[in-house]
DNA sequence: TGTACTGTAATAAAAAATATTACATTATAA
DNA sequence: TTATAATGTAATATTTTTTATTACAGTACA
C-alpha cells in the first residue's frame, strides 16, 4: 500500500461529505490536494468500485458521494485504499533458504502483517467521516 | 517510516534471540535477509540505540542481543525502528490553503495517523519476540 | 455539434529505497 | 607489534516506486 493513499481518499472524501449535492470535478479535488487530477480519478476509480462514491462522465460530469457520512467508517476507506498490500512490507528481496529463519520467516511475517492492518481497520471502525469531515 | 524497515529488524531480532550466546556479523545476517551489510548496520544503530542489543567492533566483534526473548515485545522493536515517522503518511504536497478542507487537513490527518500508529503499537504489544522466535 | 467532463494508457520526471565503494576506527590474536 | 576482521559511517550510484504529464478516446449535456 502507497503510504499517502489513505490520506488522499480521506481527502477526497471529506470533500465528497461537505459538498455532498455537487458533483465534483477531477480537476476542482485535485486543486484542494495540490496534485495532479489523473492521480485523483484513478483513486476515485478505487472509491468507486468499493461502492463509496459514483462518478459521471460528460459534460457537467463529476464525482458524489453515495452515502451519508454518518454511515462511513474511516474503515471503509482505508481498506478500500488497502486492496490486496500490507501497511507494512516484506522485502523484495527473498531470504535466504539455507538459513533456517530465512527459510520461514516471510510465512509468519505475513502473518504478522496481517495482524497490523487488522489492527488498523479495527482502530478506523470506531470513526466515521461525519466525524472527521466535523472537525473543519 | 520506510515500509520494509519493522520485516528487516523483526528478522534481525530473531536471529539474534536464536543464537543469544554468539556475536553475529553483519556479513551473516545480511546473508540471512539477502540484502546490504551496510544497510544491516544502519539498522543496528537504530536497536542499540534503543537499547535491544548490543554491538562490539574490531576482530571477533559483532552483534549480541541485550535482553531475553520473553522481555522483548515486538512493540518495542516497532517503535524503534518507526522513529518520528508515521507509519501512513500525509502528502509532500502542501494542499490548498484556501481551501476549507486544504487549508486544516493536515493538522487533522496527522492525529488520526498517530492514532494508527498507537493501534499499531498496541497491538504488537501484546506480542513478544520469545514467542515469534519460537515460530521457527 | 461544440464543450467539458471521465477513463485510461503511455511516458517522463522526481523522489525514495537500496546497494556499493571506500575507508577510518577498533579490537583481537598470532 | 602487526596482520586481520570486524563495526561505523560518509559518499555515491543504481534501482524501484511514486508522482506528474501528455494524449486522446468515450460520453453526456446544452
Amino acid at each position: 500500500m502507497v503510504k499517502t493513499k489513505f490520506s488522499i481518499a480521506l481527502h477526497i472524501m471529506t470533500l465528497l461529505s461537505i459538498y455532498k449535492d455537487e458533483w465534483l470535478t477531477s480537476a476542482w479535488i485535485a486543486a484542494s490536494l495540490n496534485m495532479n487530477p489523473v492521480l485523483v480519478r484513478k483513486e476515485i476509480a478505487i472509491l468507486k468500485e468499493n461502492g463509496l462514491i459514483d462518478s459521471k462522465e460528460g459534460k457537467n460530469g463529476g464525482v458524489r458521494i453515495l452515502k451519508d457520512a454518518k454511515n462511513i467508517k474511516l474503515s471503509d476507506i482505508f481498506n478500500s485504499v488497502k486492496g490486496e498490500d500490507n501497511v507494512l512490507s516484506l522485502l523484495k528481496n527473498t531470504p535466504n533458504p539455507d538459513c533456517i529463519v530465512g527459510k520461514q520467516i516471510n510465512q509468519n511475517l505475513k502473518s504478522l502483517l496481517n495482524t497490523i492492518d487488522k489492527a488498523v481497520s479495527d482502530a478506523l471502525e470506531k470513526q466515521t467521516l461525519e466525524n472527521f469531515k466535523n472537525q473543519f
